[in-house]
DNA sequence: CCTTGACCTGGAGCACACTCGAGGTGGCAC
DNA sequence: GTGCCACCTCGAGTGTGCTCCAGGTCAAGG
């Protein structure tokens, strides 16, 4: 059975502000999200749902622009599933190749801090 | 011996803008950059290898502000190594959750197209 | 000499992703 | 029915990190 959120309830176990979350829905991130008779948001599991969608591709780098584009898509139905799953992965790859670049990046970070500890650096 | 390359061929080997090598300039992460009688910058081997940890820490997220107190700190002399070993190894740590951080989003991220390709989207 | 293209300065402008403020309403506790 | 706090809308403002522009200078090639 489907649960419904308060607002606060939602920043709680998300993690975006109130703000954000607001933000979100004017842009069409976040789209029918229900209210009660006096006007106020309540969110469903499905509403939680897709903000943790939201929150994995925002921080893996997905600017908001493709994401709106990947909503989009949602709501057009299931024939654009090949569409969603073709940025996905594209995404994926993307992300891959910032992990790599982290990871280089980290190991001549740690190269700096190594030449910094057997004295290379008064050396010099 | 010490090379000095123009600002179009440091261009090249860094892969910052010529706006953003003046800007870091401004604000102070570049200083005592060389110029020709005529005004035109002069990059040494030393600026190359400073515009490289810039990278490093840029695109691992560190923020201009901090970087600029470790510039702050490279001119103060060998007296401040150990604050600034300090700060590249604080540094180290926030890569380093970074770096899960984005493990565990890509496994997500995964997970749901695993979650498109077996076909559980359309049978929702 | 003259052109041309790389370079100079100072300051304004921009893209992104929020974040805040003003002014007002809803609904539960006392 | 009176507080009070969470919530509402709309629009403006903010921080970060560049990026662009106008108007001018330098220097090598023809």
């Amino acid at each position: 059975m489907q649960q419904q959120y308060s607002p606060a309830q939602v920043v709680d176990k998300t993690g975006f502000s109130l703000d954000t979350l607001r933000y979100y829905e004017r842009i069409g991130l976040l789209s029918d999200v229900a209210r009660t008779a006096g006007g106020r948001r309540l969110y469903s599991d499905d509403d939680l749902g897709w903000l943790d969608i939201l929150r994995c591709l925002r921080d893996t780098g997905m600017p908001i622009a493709a994401m709106l584009r990947y909503a989009q898509l949602c709501r057009e139905g299931d024939h654009t599933i090949d569409a969603r799953v073709t940025i996905l992965e594209e995404h994926d790859r993307a992300v891959e190749e910032q992990l790599d670049h982290l990871r280089r990046q980290q190991n001549h970070l740690r190269d700096k801090i190594a030449w910094y500890k057997n004295g290379s650096a008064r050396a010099e």
